[in-house]
RNA sequence: AGGCGCGUGGCUCAGUGGUAGAGCGCUUCCUUGACACGGAAGAGGUCGGUGGUUCAAUUCCACCCGCGCCUACCA
């Protein structure tokens, strides 16, 4: 059926902020993006990232959300019922932080609840002032408010870049379901054996003072001194150790060489004596130690680094700790059975000039006393310290969000069990489709080298809470060691405020009574539940099984040792399954310095000018042409190409759907081609997108757009679809370039929805049955039922093409434009294409600007080669004034 | 130190066992009836280096160099 549209289009122009807005608004009304709970097809599943909401918005967020919001366009118009949710992380540190820094107060865990609080946000002068200490519930309750907040924003931006999203289908971390979701998941891995609580060496950020697990650290590179220290040999003798962190030498607890170091060999079994605090520490011999580094010989901590902490389990070394949770020394009595000295006064002594102080300040207070001669192990009256530091640059482990060293510090923390299903979790891993391919070997080298159990406890405030009671014994003690559960049915809990199964409040905290477990759950415990908190696991379980596992999780790389990690172990722990089909790597937005863009680093860009500047279709092509896994540097260009698409789409509709000819088939030979090449077109973007190579999809439609259908196709059918002459060519080539237009409008609707929605709603809406174009069918055989197959169909059209190029080319050089007439023209070409295009003469003659015949055969040419012979330009028209 | 990725015209990036591609930028030209938020033509590359396999290598293999990322490395 010819479209033909109100004249008065022809000269509109393409308003992106007017389409957006109000096509937003009809999507709303349409429920466009609407998951059908009742739907008996085919779903397609997607476990959308949560932003972190309390971060900043950057173009990173719409370059890699819009990566996605693509497949599910793409999925939807497969006819797939796509559940598209949206989830907001809200709980955890970063919204923690911020609200300290917004209201400029702090969460004093035992302090009463204050109902009806009000704080509002802190200026300058009240920065001044320190901060107000609030209960943890007023804490959670501006943490909600404030997250609230960031999620507009947010939600907004999604909105206008038209992601289509299902926004029934919204959720947050910190929300009742998730909260559920969570303790649900801690219950059913403590009935399966799976979490297990200790008290042990934990990785320690002493500023956030809580643990954090191996997947949350980093190591920076750090400057350092290598501390050569004299020790005594009990019985007499010394040697020298060097260390980095002599500030450690109350907590030695031995000494370490390896066993075939000849120099140090005599010495194992025997007692080394510490310097300063005269402590006997036995002297042992590892395969561990590197003979190399250092003086080949090493005193061991607890706890200097995780090798100490081996050493410590593995030789029942004893336990000296005295960095504190705050990263203070603490005090410690020297000369009892737990800090033993040779010379209690002495080390006592030494030891008060320690106490208290940082890491860093008992450092150099350490080293001072080094110095001292008095300090001398041996009673030689020689400085323990045997020569100026040796600056060095080391590697130190830091918590990713955290400001000082990690610290080994005992607690107890519960743990999930990851070690000993290593394997089972690298074959999950290998389950995934990874794309790009290669990320998966990402996954598997993290999981093969794990070292610790996932540590899930933080001594946190915004978070979800154990649903976990202790008993308090009639001495007081808590008694950790067999926590009363909450019931399923009572979830979600928090042991800090509701009451286990058979006490009272009133026994809260007192001998015989019980008390709640404090900690909060890392967030990741939490976030690694995406996919059963979407399907609602908890609530539904029907509708759990129905879409899970899902069919992609788009998201970047730097957190598969996290985010993908957690949430394969989690599907694998509870159910034996892998959480989803595919994983989608989206790389990241570097600045054109090649950093990646951070908030740290201050080099980001907000979106919302961008938008406003280029329209949301053209961003998103930016974030659409490049291709998963691959880095893009950030390039404002790439947005004004996108932005010229939009216009050339937008034009080109104008031109074919105004265009008059009575209905009839599409019976021309070039008409037929120009169809087979299209028809491949879509075959080669339908292959890409179910690859999820959404970008090499664009590559092919947009190619074939601009160069074979506005350049060349329009160009060579102009005159036969105004023809009186030829009513059948006519409607052919008018029926030819609206089945063109509509095919390629629905190739490219994913990438730029506001446009193409625009323009189909000029006439395919009501020719089609389908209002909008997100939720006509995606190309297809159907489209092509009269367009021959085979590469030889499509052959006429690509010779058509070539002929178009050779005249330009021949006009330009002779100094003429392409619609200069010409009064003579003459091209020759092989016999098989001289003929192919026989019948298409006409349309290259107009197309031409030519006359007659101009095509001959001449043997001996290659196919598809065309050479001109003769080029004659037509006088110039008089030009006429005005218009 | 190991693993992975990358190295193609000035820039950003596709691609392929058989004459090297796009966009931007640059040069020249053009307000033509969809489009100046346009269009046409053109210049510009020994596809990081060295070997090997092959009739043929930018493409496959080995080694090397440079860049990036991940992992490891606190004595």
């Amino acid at each position: 059926m010819i479209i033909t549209i109100d004249p008065t289009t022809l000269s509109s122009h393409f308003e992106s902020k007017d389409a957006e807005e109000s096509w937003g608004q009809r999507w709303r009304e349409w429920g466009t993006h609407r998951f059908d709970e009742g739907g008996r097809g085919p779903t397609y599943v997607i476990d959308t990232p949560p932003p972190t909401v309390s971060g900043s918005l950057h173009v990173g967020h719409v370059f890699s959300y819009t990566q996605t919001d693509v497949l599910a366009r793409y999925q939807r118009m497969r006819g797939k019922n796509v559940f598209y949710p949206m989830g907001w992380d809200d709980n955890g540190l970063p919204t923690e932080r911020r609200v300290q820094n917004y209201y400029h107060v702090r969460c004093e865990a035992h302090a009463p609840y204050e109902p009806g609080l009000e704080v509002a946000m802190a200026d300058d002068a009240g920065r001044k002032r320190p901060p107000r200490r609030v209960s943890r519930a007023n804490f959670i309750e501006l943490c909600l408010a404030l997250t609230a907040e960031d999620e507009k924003a947010f939600k907004t931006l999604w909105q206008r870049l038209g992601l289509s999203v299902d926004w029934a289908l919204e959720y947050s971390t910190i929300s009742e379901a998730s909260r559920r979701a969570a303790q649900w998941s801690f219950l059913d891995l403590h009935r399966k054996g799976q979490v297990y609580q200790v008290e042990a060496p934990t990785l320690w950020d002493v500023d956030f003072r809580t643990a954090v697990a191996q997947a949350e650290v980093e190591d920076r590179p750090q400057k350092g001194a290598f501390h050569h220290v004299r020790f005594g040999v009990e019985g007499g003798g010394s040697f020298v150790i060097a260390t980095t962190r002599p500030e450690l030498l109350p907590a030695c607890v031995g000494v370490a060489a390896h066993p075939e170091d000849e120099r140090y060999r005599a010495l194992f079994g025997k007692r080394a004596v510490t310097p300063l605090f005269r402590a006997p520490v036995p002297i042992f011999a590892s395969e561990l130690v590197d003979r190399e580094k250092g003086t080949g010989i090493l005193m061991v901590c607890t706890f200097g680094d995780a090798t100490d902490v081996q050493w410590w389990r593995e030789r029942g070394l004893a336990l000296r700790q005295v960095v504190g949770r705050d990263g203070h020394l603490v005090h410690v009595e020297f000369g009892g059975t737990s800090f033993p000295s040779l010379d209690p006064t002495r080390a006592k002594a030494a030891y008060a000039h320690l106490a208290g102080k940082t890491v860093r300040e008992a450092q150099k207070a350490v080293v001072d006393l080094l110095r001292d001669p008095s300090g001398c192990p041996t009673g030689e009256g020689l400085a323990p310290l045997v020569a100026e530091p040796q600056p060095i640059e080391h590697p130190v482990k830091f918590f990713e969000k955290g400001d000082r060293p990690l610290e080994f510090v005992t607690t107890r923390q519960w743990f999930v069990k990851v070690l000993e299903h290593k394997q089972a979790l690298v074959e999950a891993g290998d389950r995934v489709a990874w794309h790009p391919d290669f990320m998966r070997l990402r996954f598997r080298n993290w999981t093969e080298n794990l070292n610790l159990d996932w540590c899930i406890s933080r001594q946190r405030y915004f978070g979800v809470p154990f649903p976990v009671w202790y008993r308090v014994g009639a001495d007081g003690a808590t008694d950790f060691s067999s926590p009363i559960l909450a019931d399923e049915a009572s979830l979600p809990v928090d042991p800090m405020t509701a009451v286990p199964p058979g006490y009272a409040e009133a026994q809260r905290a007192h001998p015989g009574g019980f008390t709640g477990e404090a900690d909060i759950f890392d967030t990741w415990f939490t976030s690694s539940l995406t996919p059963q908190i979407a399907t609602g696991w908890t609530r539904s379980p029907e509708r759990h099984r129905r879409l899970f596992p899902m069919d992609v999780r788009p998201q970047s790389h730097e957190i598969i040792r996290t985010w993908a990690f957690y949430t394969i172990a989690k599907a694998w722990l509870h159910e034996g399954q892998i959480p989803w089909r595919n994983v989608a790597i989206s790389g990241w937005v570097l600045d054109p310095d090649r950093k990646k863009m951070s908030k740290s680093k201050g080099n980001v860009v907000t979106p919302m000018h961008l938008l406003d500047q280029y329209g949301a279709d053209a961003v998103r092509y930016w974030s659409l042409a490049a291709r998963l896994g691959t880095d893009t540097a950030f390039d404002e260009k790439v947005f004004a190409v996108g932005r010229r698409l939009v216009m050339k789409v937008w034009n080109a509709a104008k031109y074919a759907l105004s265009q008059e000819a009575a209905d009839g088939p599409v019976s021309h030979p070039l008409d037929l081609s120009f169809l087979t090449r299209l028809r491949e077109t879509v075959e080669k973007a339908t292959a890409a997108f179910e690859d999820l190579d959404y970008a090499g999809a664009l590559d092919s439609v947009e190619r074939f757009f601009w160069s074979g259908y506005t350049d060349n196709y329009l160009e060579m059918v102009k005159a036969r679809a105004r023809s009186e002459e030829d009513p059948a060519g006519r409607s052919s080539a008018v029926a030819a370039v609206q089945q063109g237009l509509s095919v390629i409008l629905r190739l490219l609707a994913p990438y730029i929805p506001y446009v193409t929605e625009e323009v189909w709603s000029w006439g395919f809406a009501r020719t089609t049955g389908a209002p909008s174009i997100h939720r006509a069918p995606w190309p297809s055989a159907a489209d092509f039922a009269g367009a021959p197959g085979g590469a030889e169909a499509g052959s006429a059209f690509d010779a058509a093409c070539a002929f178009l190029e050779a005249v330009r080319k021949a006009k330009s050089a002779s100094g003429a434009t392409v619609g200069r007439q010409l009064a003579k023209l003459r091209v020759a070409t092989s016999p098989p294409t001289h003929a192919r295009l026989t019948p298409c003469m006409a349309d290259l003659v107009s197309a031409a600007r030519a006359d007659g015949e101009v095509l001959e055969p001449r043997e001996g040419m290659e196919d598809g080669a065309f050479e001109v012979m003769e080029i004659v330009l037509a006088e110039k028209p008089p030009r006429t004034a005005g218009a």
